[in-house]
DNA sequence: AGCTACATGTAACGAGTTACATGATTAT
DNA sequence: ATAATCATGTAACTCGTTACATGTAGCT
């Protein structure tokens, strides 16, 4: 369901091809939803057939031809009526939890260096949200609403990132302290 | 795939019905995993066939009969395999951001309105969370190392509720700041 | 009389993943 | 040469959700 109404909003006035929404979901909206570039061939083409979105074909020269979308009346509705419903929050499934909660049946190190790997990655995460922030909204203040609502989502981002690393290097202590004498 | 995993690492030592199961993701593991029940009813048979758990069958007088599950020798080295590979942070498909980017389409009170739902249901979660840790973790130093791993999952589960708290407060600000003066 | 807890299951559907398939252009 | 980028699609499969089905015990 989410996904298609994720799509319209991405789209919003503007006119993308099914690869350039993929590239946007993959490089701008990674914090908030992922997409695979096949499910998003799957649902454009489910949603044209509802009526949300239309396309123009256009003929590249060395290029494949594309197929640009963009969202009608009936889609924008359809994403206004959407954005009214309660939501409620994603679901959890971290796999790296579950590891730490069975992790008394492996040795300290093998859950250590795992979380150390993530903690890697969040930092990296971390740094491009900071970058994007201090380039694309450099004056929240004055940003337009649309940039303003971009921005919060990259804040988003930027809050979950830096929990990550708070919560690795709390882990590890709490691993590495002693253990209860007795 | 990871399903079973936590179906395993939540056994542990124990023996559980596929009802106790779930009452254990919907009580206890919340913030790491979510299942329904017919999927822990699937998955329990999946992992019966595969020999990775056995069942003992129990009458209960005035009560269905139930069936007692626990890990076998095989399930548990499964898991231990598992816990040494790396894993890759779950995807994030959050419904609430995607309202946020494309609420310029709406009015602010909408947006705004529906944050501050969120935000109460993240106090409620963070409260619980609270009373679970003072309840159950009283004195953290002093835990067995199985009880730091539970600790370990719940500190996440106070961080991550608390990133939304403090999100919502900025995305209410930043929507509520003057329009830039243009 | 109706709700909650206990206890397990089937069936259909929707969403997400992985593999496969094609083919030109541009950069290293 | 070979990889990356552009551009779209089919097919099979797994995972997650929702609906339906059954039946007892205890509480209000």
């Amino acid at each position: 369901m989410a996904l298609a109404h994720t799509i319209l909003a991405t789209l919003g006035n503007n006119a993308l091809s099914g690869y350039d929404l993929w590239k946007n979901f993959s490089e701008c909206s990674t914090h908030y939803w992922q997409a695979s570039q096949q499910q998003i061939y799957r649902e454009l083409t489910k949603l044209e057939k509802q009526g949300a979105i239309s396309f123009e074909m256009v003929a590249q020269a060395g290029r494949p031809d594309k197929k640009i979308y963009k969202m009608t009346n009936q889609g924008k509705v359809m994403l206004i009526d959407w954005i009214a419903e309660p939501s409620s929050p994603a679901a959890i499934r971290e796999e790296l939890l579950v590891k730490v909660l069975a992790s008394h049946l492996v040795p300290v190190t093998t859950i250590v260096k795992e979380i150390q790997r993530r903690q890697k990655l969040h930092q990296d995460n971390l740094a491009a949200y900071l970058t994007a922030a201090t380039e694309k909204f450099a004056n929240p203040a004055q940003l337009s609403l649309e940039k303003k609502c971009m921005y919060i989502t990259l804040r988003r981002g930027i809050r979950l990132e830096n929990q990550w690393i708070e919560w690795c290097d709390e882990a590890i202590a709490i691993l590495q302290s002693e253990p209860p004498a007795n």
